[in-house]
DNA sequence: AATGAATGAGTTTTCATTCAT
DNA sequence: GATGAATGAAAACTCATTCAT
């Protein structure tokens, strides 16, 4: 199957932005990583924020989608929950260099306007599913929004330190057991 | 009490810096803020990298100091961590300029390696008090290295979000309701 | 004939450093004078020093094919000698310029390193060819390192001053005289 | 005996000079190299350029003194020639730094415009020890000027060598050497 | 679609020089 | 005489972006 030409750049942007970061990843280079000339880059993206830009969107459609049918089904709150997040993992577990780059520019200035961090509405999500639990008598008493944060929170971190093991070459899964151990905390800690 | 040229940089570099991040404040622009000219900076600094690591140093100091009056104490497991976060918090609080740059910049290329990320061994001092507490009977079981990234991936989204707010000007202070909700979650959570 | 643009910065860079010396010649001189813009010039060489270097092995080159066909050759040692520096002199009055900076600028810190001072193996021909003719009975004996030197430095200082009288535009001929002087020196100080 | 604060800057500027040639030696590491502040090097020296002038004075008053004895002398036209060069040799050889800074930056374009160059009237004296010597009937019919360049160039290339072999830490003094075959080449080159 | 030479504004950094103390 | 903090102009080099082909 032939890759979009557009994709072949993002892809290329990928792997140069996950390893110099944003500012160092020239265009330049990810012409290069792309086997294109610079300025065919220039006629599928009109500058390079809007590659990181692309590169976002796609990760959080992703996300969107599978949001949805969660959202419309009928399970417990914190089940719903573990099934986002499982998927939010299984998606970092393939592709830890789009996750890398997502965690660590997120806060760019052009990123942050754009509201981009919200990453997929993972974080309304969150505090809504939370809500809903609550009122329905599943989880007790909490300041959802804070507690949305903190779920998220926990994610990114743990995510962020797989990230730097990855790297590093050794490896080893710890995403399951975090998810477990994760899943005890707010389950201790959340139910009614 | 008059500040070390040093500091009147350094602070001038917070100010651009929280603004604009790191790439984008230019020398020129923190010189300026500073009001002096662009050469006095590197009289005392010899990068701009130096200044951020500077930045990142001092602050790091602050929570080194206060760990350890913790960490040589005899309380309950949990209300270490409280302590602790509650003084992170109010350094926030004080400042969240500088809280700003630590959580946004400490993934560039020059910072990771020098392993400033750890700020001040925040993660650490919670591994080992966790781990501890579990051994002690006042907490249940659990992977406390996995755990003490949880504890650390809450408190950073939450000032993450505080700093948001804060620069809308609605300085709001989320902080201590934060921290209430936080506790509970790892009281129940975590209790043997 | 169109000139490669690597060789019309090289050109332009020749005009401004003999001039003005190496560090005098910025790159925006060089750019101008060229008739390009700077980014052009770090397109086609990594650093300005580069460019120097790029003169220098251009203007070496020219000699050393020379030289391979005269150490070839069945002549006389002091003919053998007087071929090449007649054709040195050529070189020298057909481009002073170059002449100027390779003389001037060849103890530069990053050229002393390369070894890029021997101007194309003159000196090393010069002491062989000396050694070469003792051997053969041609000339006398002596210590052919030393005279090598010495007929080096005859060249050289002869050439310099060629081009600070060139420089003023009185560009009367002293090379052809030169040559027959030295060469007098020469076959009387060394014949055997 | 104390020195003259001025010869303790001067004498710094060799060492840094000869190291690192006149461009890299910046003002800084002179003073700080005569243990000294930067601004008392411009108490006593208007400009980086007036530090270089000094060095190449005192360094040609030397030769000025021993010349116009030289020239007052009724000796042999070759060996007056012989004396100011063994007299320059022997200067080389106590303080090869200087040396070396005067064969290296006196194309610096403020010292060729000042006529520095001419290294204490050696060539001058040359060409008018040359040409007595010619009218006495010592020396051969020839070209005063040229020959005067050629025994100046011969000389500065041997010096260049030695300073090289001297920077190595070889020290051999090939000087000796090299003033003995030098001066069979003249006696038997120019000799009438 | 595709190339890659060309641009030039912008950035970091250096360093001779000054001057208040 | 002596200091060293302070200045700021100037230099090397970078890189997103354009455009003729």
């Amino acid at each position: 199957m032939k890759l979009h030409k557009k994709d072949v750049i993002a892809n290329a942007a990928i792997e140069v932005m996950s390893q110099e970061g944003f500012y160092s990843a020239t265009t330049d280079k990810i012409a290069n990583e792309a086997g294109i000339s610079v300025g065919l880059v220039y006629y599928y993206f009109s500058n390079k924020e809007e590659i990181l830009e692309y590169i976002f969107e796609k990760e959080c459609e992703k996300r969107i989608n599978f949001l949805k049918q969660i959202k419309a089904s009928d399970l417990h709150s914190l089940l719903k929950i573990r099934k986002v997040l499982n998927f939010h993992f299984a998606l970092v577990w393939e592709d830890p260099k789009v996750a890398k780059i997502i965690i660590r520019e997120r806060y760019l200035p052009f990123c942050t306007e754009g509201g981009i961090q919200k990453i997929g509405g993972v974080p309304l999500f969150l505090k809504d599913t939370i809500e809903e639990g609550v009122k329905k008598g599943e989880l007790r008493e909490c300041n959802p929004w804070i507690i949305s944060m903190a779920i998220f929170g926990i994610v990114e971190e743990v995510l962020n330190r797989y990230i730097l093991e990855a790297e590093g070459g050794g490896g080893t899964n710890i995403l399951e057991e975090a998810l477990d151990q994760i899943f005890m905390l707010l389950d201790k800690g959340l139910s009614a």
